[in-house]
Parts: structure tokens; sequence; C-alpha cells
RNA sequence: CGGGGCGUAGCGCAGUCUGGUAGCGCGCCAGCUUUGGGAGCUGGAUGUCGAAGGUUCGAAUCCUUUCGCCCCGACCA
């Protein structure tokens, strides 16, 4: 890791640059005092505030509700669905003393690693009927996991997501929810964080534990490697089973509520981050900027500022009455360059520069997060023009995204083609044939560390076409994405 | 859980081998000069040297114990 201010170049140490971002961007710190904690810090958070306040107008757009469920677990809860337990029980954590006694066994809580168990519970209250269903809820809130290797947003102990629970009165339903859901992350995603994705089906070995299927979103980041951004799981009925949940159908039989959940959380701020930063700091597409516009005034005196000022505060005036997130920066004591380089760290989309020579010739200077060269814009047009430029920014990086991704993908048909592309810990995207089972699936990731990251859904890679497993030579229906994995 | 590293000012570190009473850079504060790509000068403030015990006239330094954190190897959004 650099020293304060510095940042390491990505080619050199992708990991040690990633925290200097995170650093030099002010976006987090981790907590110390807290083991694999991190303080999510004002600008990171206005972060995900953007994420949530858009992914909740569309949860709420597809009829869901919001609700709140205990932090605290009872034991026994996480206990009754098998595979969950399994799944989960290595980073549980367990409240063993309450109120200065130690809680007998039977009494302990654990911290929600995920709420499948306790909703499941309620839910087996609040559902009689067919007309009860689906029922459609999301909860905002934190989790904690005890895990090995945490990475700031990546992999944090505790960490901030959003989790929906739903119950169906039919499997269809049920699974229409689930890629229902994967849709609103992956147009999410791209429309919004102007990270392409591909939407994809998990292996069993990498799906939830307790689920019958997990579906997902898979982002390349900078490093060629893959970021599991966001996952749907088709339930079926096994916690419905283990939590009781039942409904009388139409023609008044018992029967188990179909379930699903699905959850995106503080990793894609992570995502974010490695798939448009570079060397200079962040980058951030404009409609995840907390500030999409930064004014600078640069004035030497006070007869300057008399004049500079004003112009800039009518700009200002301007871009915010069009709904720009606008902020001068008139900070004194602080030198221009000083500032640029601060708000470039920051990732701020566009900068605008307004001098005495601005003033003078009623023009600007602006400068766009990865433009090379400062271009000048006359100042009575410039509000006008600028929600275009940021739009136009928007639409760039994401072509920058998907052209990066593209270019670093690659269709592989022989062993040791895929050991060249994974050498050295290198990473792409590869399109390869797998004979289906998890026997291959764990030998190729025991031999090179390298996942299937999904099963491509139509449309997502490659039309499929009978092949022979990249591994052992075995049939194979289609290819999946394999990649190095965060 | 195995292997390695580190705890000294807000941050990053030197000092530890060879004990002698606390130092550097950045940041911070004040003032002046500066201000179109990371300012300069002058002055100033800041430390239970991770904790406890021991050895010693004297411990950041040696000994013992202990706590915490980070990195690398088996699980995970």
């Amino acid at each position: 890791m650099a020293e304060n201010g510095k940042i390491t170049p990505q080619s050199q140490d992708f990991p040690a640059w990633y925290q200097d971002v995170v650093r030099e961007a002010e976006l987090a710190e981790a907590a110390k005092v807290v083991k694999g904690c991190m303080v999510i810090k004002p600008h990171g958070y206005a972060i995900w505030e953007k994420i949530q306040s858009d992914l909740d107008r569309r949860f709420k757009e597809t009829g869901h509700q919001n609700a709140y469920f205990p932090l605290l677990i009872p034991m026994s809860f996480i206990n009754k669905e098998a595979e969950h337990v399994e799944g989960f029980a290595p980073e549980i954590a367990v409240v063993t003393h309450a109120g200065g006694k130690a809680l007998p066994e039977g009494e302990q809580y654990c911290i929600r690693p995920t709420s499948e168990t306790i909703i499941g519970h309620f839910f087996s209250k609040w559902i009689s009927s067919y007309r009860d269903l689906p029922l459609l809820i999301n909860q905002w809130a934190n989790v904690m996991r005890w895990e090995m290797h945490t990475r700031m947003f990546l992999r944090t102990t505790e960490f901030l997501w959003q989790e929906g629970h739903t119950a169906h009165a039919t499997h269809e339903d049920a699974k229409d929810e689930v890629i229902r859901m994967l849709n609103v992350y992956g147009d999410f995603a791209q429309e919004m964080m102007a990270m392409p994705v591909v939407r994809g089906i998990k292996t069993d070995a990498e799906k939830f534990a307790g689920a019958l299927q997990t579906m997902c979103i898979e982002a390349m980041m900078r490093d060629g490697k893959a970021l599991q951004a966001g996952t749907s799981h088709d339930l079926g009925q096994n916690f419905g089973k283990a939590f009781d949940v039942r409904f009388q159908t139409e023609q008044g039989r018992e029967e188990f509520v179909w379930q699903t959940s699905w959850g995106v959380s503080t990793r894609l701020i992570g995502g974010l981050i490695m798939t448009h930063s570079d060397d200079t700091g962040l980058i951030l597409p404009p409609r995840m900027a907390p500030v999409q516009v930064v004014i600078v005034p640069i004035t030497r005196k006070d007869a300057e500022r008399e004049k500079v000022l004003p112009v800039v505060d009518g700009l200002f005036r301007d871009l915010k009455a069009r709904g720009i997130a606008v902020k001068v920066d008139d900070r004194e004591g602080k030198r221009p360059g000083d500032k640029y380089y601060e708000w470039e760290r920051k990732g701020v989309p566009l900068r605008v520069e307004v001098g005495m020579r601005d003033v003078d010739s009623g023009t600007a200077m602006t400068r766009l997060r990865i433009a090379e060269e400062k271009q000048k814009i006359a100042i009575d047009t410039l509000a006008t023009q600028i929600p275009g430029i940021l739009d136009d920014f928007q639409q760039m990086l994401l072509a920058r995204a998907e052209k990066f991704r593209d270019d670093n993908t690659v269709t592989v048909d022989t062993w040791d083609d895929f050991l060249g592309v994974f050498q050295d810990g290198q990473s792409k995207f590869a399109w390869c044939h797998w004979d289906g089972t998890r026997e291959t699936e764990m030998r190729i990731k025991e031999e090179t560390s390298v996942t299937i990251r999904c099963i491509p859904l139509p449309g997502q890679g490659p039309a499929p076409e009978p092949g022979r497993c990249i591994r052992t030579g075995n049939p194979s229906a289609g290819r999946v994405l394999m990649a190095r994995a965060y």
C-alpha cells in the first residue's frame, strides 16, 4: 500500500491499488478496533444511498414492501434447514451472554448471517390462505458473517445489504419472481452503475445454502476477475417445510408455500470501484455520483472574488435547478491544483473552473474525469449542456467497461489453452465446455483455483452447442463462464 | 487453525542488535506571501513507545507473560 496521498498503479499491484483508492477517495477505512469490520465514510455511504434509493424504487415498482426483522436469530431457527446450517455454521457469531449472565445453550442467539429462517418463522404466522399470496417483502439491514479474509466492501465481517423474501402459491410464480428480481439487479447494474453483467445460474456447488437454484449477475473487474454482484434464489419449499409455512388453496387443500430470496450488498461499491477507476483514483458514473459537478472558482484578490463568485453562484443555482448534484469548492487556503486532484480522487465526473479570464471572456474551463484535455465552454450555455455531457459520460463508461470485458473474454477448447489463460494468477472470462459434474468442477477448482461463475441464461453467452468438457473430454451441452473470482 | 510480519505523535516510519530519559516525513495550528494542475517561509502544538510483570542506578531497547492487528494457505454476498 502506498503512503498517504499516493495511489499504487493498477499494473504494479492491483489489490494495493484498490486499497489506495478506497482510502484516497475517502470511501471507507478499516475499523481496526473491530476485527474485519469497516467504517463507511460519508462519501462511501453517499454512494450506498444512491444504490439504495434507486433499487428501493425498483422494488416498490415490482410490488414489494419494506419491513424489518430482528438482528438476533434463535440458534434453533438456523438449525432447522439442514443445508442452511451446514452452509452458514462456520461463519456465524453467537450471543452466549446477555444481561450479565451466560445464556443456556437452548436460548442462545446468532447474529443474522441472512434472514431466511426468522422470516420463515413469521411468514408461517402471516400466511394461511392463497389470498395472502404472493407475499413480497424486502428488508434493508446489516448482517454478519465471520470471514477469515476480509477486504473493504468486497468481504467484511459486517456488511449492509437488502434481502428480498417472497412467498408464492406455485413454483412457477416463485421462479418468475427469481428471474424478475435478477433482471432488476442486472438492469440496475448496467443502467445506473454502468457495469455490464452476465446473468446466469450457479452450479449446485456454488448455490446458496438451502436453495433449489441460485441465479446471479457476474461482472468483470479490471484485473479480469469475476465479481458476483447479486444473487436471486429459488428456495423451493425447503424453508416452507422447515418453518411450516402452509396455505389453503382455492380448492381447500393445504400446501407449503414456494419461496424466493434475493440480495445485493455494499459489495456493489467494490464492484463500482473495480469496474471504472484508474491510477488517479475513483471514477464514478454520473448516476452513482454523490457530486456530479464540482465548480472550482479561481480567485487571487478580493476584487476578483467579487467578480468571479457571482458568476459561479449563478451557475450553481442553474445546475441545481436542473437536478444536478453540484458543489462549489470555494475553500480558501487550498490551491486550485490541490482541489482538482482531490475531486478527481473522489470520482467526480465533471469539473468546471471559473476564473477572471473566464469571466472576462464569458467562458469556463471544463474537464471530464477521463478526458485528456480541458474544454472551453460558453458560460451561458454550460448549464443547458451539462445534463447531456453527464449522460454521454454515463454511456461512455458503460461502453468502455463492455469493451474491456469483451476484449478479455475468450472461448477456450483445450486444457492447455485454459491453463495458459489462467497462468500466474491471471484471469479472464473463459467460455468453456463442462461435463456438468460436481467432481470435474471441484477438480478444476483444486488444480487452478478457477471456478464456474455461472451457466449463462439465454442470450448471455455463446449459443448452446454440444461439445467436449475442457477437463475430462466428456460430452457437454453448452459452455459455462469460468474465471477467478472475488 | 498452520506459516510470516507488525504494534513508538492524527497517518507513515526511524530508533531496539550494542539500555542513558523521544526523533523524522506528512498532516494539524498561527502569521505572512501565494493561488489557471499537488505552494513557500517563519513560528507552534501533539506521545501511558499495545498491556502487565521482571532485571537494572536507569528500559521504547533485555527477559517473561499477555492482548491486538495485518499478510499468505482450506469456506463465503
